[in-house]
RNA sequence: GCGGCUGUGGUGAAGUGGUUAACACAGCGGUUUGUGGUACCGCCACGCGCGAGUUCGAUUCUCGUCAGCCGCC
């Protein structure tokens, strides 16, 4: 098997485990943050900085690399590890979820689905063949099922049609796969907030042989109680041997109860797109960077982070960048932001090894300025 | 000293004899979850240089006054 799941440890107040995943471009810790780098870089960093951020594993997007600057391109520059000069894990995702971003500008059928480049116009169309194509050419070390991800809310009747289409998609990206040497396939539940769907999908997904599953349709704009039924309606259906990755959930308490319950890997645009925005997520809640009542705080965005951003600038010269428009400013916070996830699961991990991983995060909610039960999402 | 032009929020700048003075930028606050994000959403002049007059009513008309700019002595 391409990619191999390890199991460490189970917390005994909990399901959320420690494990390890290997791939061919070495191995990573879990539960692990994710960082997404859509264009083939995580905005505003250099990849030296992203592994010194502690991930082990970054994403890259199929559909906005088919557009530009087309798979054929990165293959020729020996894919895309050596294309982006990024020697970790990889992972790509399908072009599923620009199905749903993109909404005003598709039509699915059996086939596939037709968009409209949101670069010049033109028609385009992706099918679960062409998805796992590029995704071989691309040549991350995970690549993901071509999903139709559907949005919230949804009617039964067209998430299970939707389910089955998926489904067979599935298999034909399966079919379809030309790397099973060096690349693992995951396959995506589906089934929105109906147990019986997400329980058929599962199980359907089960029979063939994945390297791996995730739970997609989340974080889709649903309440944070409603995506916690989701996890729970899913995690008891999927195979405990292999990695559960919920797609495209980042902030703290979404990553926090999909660890509680299990889940390994997690990936969200959130910190870096909100840290271009002046946002820093900090132990204390979030620091918006552009207030005022920052305007001589010279003290770091949070204490308690090891960051470069917190070990060396202050909150008063990080506003000042973001106020004259300095780009310095961006990096910055997308450095601190990736970090502060980051630190954040590898103090799950501990957490889960010495068993007290709902102590710990009932902590992080109180000093974070939430519980649990709070009506935020973030 | 004389003549002309102009005076609207932090800035630039619309506008009208009569409901809440357009817009942009800045400022203030918020949003952002498998990145279509130099994006998006709020708030921000009880007042239109000052004073008086005309009028039912004036930022808008008249007179005076002050200030700035231009020109002429």
């Amino acid at each position: 098997m391409v990619v191999k799941y390890e199991f460490e440890h189970k917390c005994k107040q909990s399901n959320a485990r420690v494990g390890k995943i290997s791939t061919p471009h070495g191995e990573f810790e879990t539960p692990m943050f994710m960082p997404v780098g859509t264009q083939a870089t995580v905005k505003t960093l250099s990849p030296e900085e992203v592994k010194s951020l502690g991930s082990g594993v970054i994403l890259s997007n199929t559909y906005h690399l088919w557009l530009r600057p087309g798979a054929d391109i990165v293959e020729k520059a020996g894919g895309l590890h050596k294309f982006m000069n990024y020697d970790r894990a990889m992972l790509t995702d399908s072009g599923g979820f620009q199905v749903f971003s993109l909404s005003d500008l598709r039509k699915i059928d059996e086939e596939g689905v037709t968009f409209r480049s949101h670069l010049d116009g033109s028609k385009l169309f992706m099918s679960p063949e062409i998805s796992i194509g590029i995704q071989n050419k691309l040549g991350a070390d995970i690549i993901m099922s071509f999903d139709e991800c559907i949005p919230y809310p949804a009617d039964y009747d067209y998430v299970k049609k939707s389910v089955d289409r998926t489904l067979r998609w599935a298999k034909r990206g399966l079919d379809a796969h030309q790397r099973k040497d060096d690349q693992a396939l995951f396959g995506i539940v589906q089934g929105g907030v109906y147990p019986e769907l997400r329980e058929y999908c599962a199980n359907e997904l089960k029979k063939h042989d994945f390297d791996g599953f995730a739970i997609g349709g989340t974080s889709v704009g649903e309440p944070k109680e409603v995506y916690k039924e989701m996890l729970d309606m899913t995690m008891p259906h999927l195979p405990y041997d292999k990695p559960v990755y919920v797609m495209g959930i980042g902030s703290p308490v979404f990553i926090l109860e999909a660890i509680e319950r299990g889940v390994d890997m997690f990936d969200c645009v959130l910190p870096t797109r909100i840290a271009r925005h002046g946002t820093a997520m900090c132990s204390n809640g979030r620091v918006v960077i552009r207030n005022a009542k920052y305007k001589e705080d010279f003290t770091p965005l949070d204490e308690e982070c090891d960051c470069y951003t917190c070990q060396n600038y202050s909150k008063a010269y990080i506003r000042h960048l973001f106020h004259a428009d300095e780009q310095f400013g961006q990096r910055l916070v997308s450095i601190h932001n990736i970090r502060f996830l980051i630190k954040m699961v590898e103090d799950s991990r501990e957490a889960i090894r010495n068993d007290r991983f709902v102590d710990y995060k009932n902590e992080f909610y109180k000093k974070y300025g939430l519980d649990e039960n709070s009506k935020t999402n973030f």
